[in-house]
RNA sequence: GGAGAGAUGUCCGAGAGGUCGAAGGAGACGGACUCGAAAUCCGUUGUAGUGCCUAGCAUUACCGAGGGUUCGAAUCCCUCUCUCUCCGCCA
């Protein structure tokens, strides 16, 4: 969340940033539930120095009057506190709670607009392939070749599951190594992560796993969740800890398992591996000092370039408009793959995401450093998708297909597959 | 899953209802001694919050977490989490 010691210092602009990002933000009810709280506190505090006062009268030796009348006051004292307590910790929580729904400050440079169309495409790379012949999608490649089972995976599992076979289970390895050891090239910490995690880790990460539009699975009875990502795992790996500044930046990658709910999520946009309940993703994940944490988004942005241009594919990067912003996001790139098979005759699909969340998600969930000043000061999180395995797989299976429907294997996966084409 | 032991400040470690924000030691920092260093000696050394007449002062909270008992809890009781040892099960 943002300090909330600025919120009336920095009224105006949290005014704004809300109507920006077109959230539904309450500022000034939250501010009143804080004054509340502030002045229940003070006296709630006062009381308790009453307490402490009438108990250290009791230290030492008194004539039996005398203790029954502190006594006596300290009972009373006792009652009151109790019930101010009470009202304190009612409205911590719902301070809390109002507080965690202020989203994230935008950089000043996302572009402001309310949905994806107001982005802004601030670079393309490659020339997306042209065929002579009608390109397919993946679905209709996967099995014909009998690389993907969605019946099965809805048979077994339900609506988008689904199973890999045969050289794609290959060709989906193959991507996880070529992206893993360019990734550790950059200096970053490989990770095999949890695919669950604690609830308060998502929140402070900034999910919510409950509610009707929550992506999230949570595993009943538990206080745990599926991760949606590897982002809440490797941003929970330091939580409540002091990071001494020469550990940082702190680099790691994670691969893990990624559930989502998907609600609604259904269409032709959706179709195949594009949007499913369970995929696999490497993440890349930074802690940093404040001062850089816009140098290293940039550094992940390229980092995620590097990954899908050597695979030679078309891709576009997208600076997200402010109304697209997820909460935690102080601004975020998207890459944008071409997907030939998509659409009526191929589109850009996003295939990997990068957001700056600055200290959003520090301050939540209590990760510091301590700076030369010997000040404790939150730090700057960065996450970014290295590579989305089920999405990469359609930009693959669709751009590198042949007029017979085999599918050639990108140069720099041969190595990691050990053959150079899937066909029947 | 069963039985037992444990969790205290940066670290080690004492503490067993009030004299405990917490002994002692280590470390770190400052100083004395020294040409300099080591040794020795002296001193300082947690975090977060709130208020105010804001380089400060006052006050609150924090001894794994959350509850409870009590006028008063690091200390007593309950629940939970984690760690260690042994047994069981298991990839």
């Amino acid at each position: 969340m943002i300090d909330t010691k600025e919120l009336k210092s920095r009224y105006d602009e949290i005014k704004k940033n809300i109507a920006d990002r077109y959230m539904n933000v309450d500022l000034d009810a939250i501010i009143a539930i804080q004054d509340e709280r502030y002045k229940v506190l003070q006296e709630t505090e006062a009381l308790r120095a009453k307490r402490n006062e009438t108990a250290a009268k009791m230290k030492g030796k008194l004539d039996a009057d005398a203790r029954a009348a502190l006594i006596e006051e300290g009972k009373s004292i006792k009652t009151e506190l109790a019930e101010k307590e009470a009202r304190l910790s009612t409205l911590d929580q719902e301070f809390n709670e109002a507080a965690r729904t202020i989203p994230n400050y935008a950089s000043p440079d996302a572009p402001v607009g309310k949905e994806d169309k107001d982005s802004l495409a601030i670079k393309f790379v490659g020339e997306p392939p042209k065929f002579n012949f009608k390109a397919k999608d993946h679905v209709e490649l996967g099995e014909s070749l009998d690389l993907l089972d969605f019946d099965s995976g809805a048979k077994v599992s339900g609506q988008k599951f689904y199973y890999i076979k045969n050289k794609a289970v290959i060709l989906q390895m193959a991507l996880e190594r070529y992206a893993m050891d360019i990734v550790v090239k950059h200096g970053f910490t490989p990770f095999i992560t949890p695919d669950i995690a604690k609830e308060e880790i998502l929140n402070g990460i900034g999910f919510n796993p409950r509610g009707e539009e929550s992506n999230i699975y949570t595993i009943e009875g538990t206080g745990t969740c599926l991760v949606g990502t590897a982002e809440i795992t490797l941003g929970g790996y330091y939580s409540n800890m002091i990071i001494p500044k020469e550990k940082l930046p702190i680099k790691m990658t994670g691969l893990s398992h990624c559930f989502r709910r998907e609600a609604g999520g259904a269409g032709q946009y959706s179709k195949g591996l594009y949007r499913v309940h369970q995929f696999s993703k490497l993440e890349m994940f930074i802690y940093c000092t404040p001062e850089e944490s816009e140098k290293f988004h940039k550094e992940i942005l390229s980092i995620e370039e590097e990954i899908f241009s050597g695979l030679n594919i078309a891709y576009r990067i997208v600076d997200t408009a402010t109304g697209d912003l997820g909460a935690p996001a102080y601004r975020k790139f998207d890459i944008e793959a071409w997907m030939p098979g998509r659409g009526e005759n191929g589109e850009y699909g996003e295939v990997t995401s990068t957001s700056n969340c600055t200290d959003y998600q520090a301050r939540s969930l209590n990760i510091r450093y301590k700076d030369d000043d010997g000040k404790t000061r939150f730090v700057h999180m960065l996450n970014g998708t290295a590579v989305a395995l089920s999405r990469a797989m359609v930009a693959i299976m669709e751009n590198y297909q042949r007029e017979d429907g085999s599918i050639d294997i990108p140069k720099a996966l041969i190595p990691y597959c050990g053959f150079d084409r899937i066909e029947k």
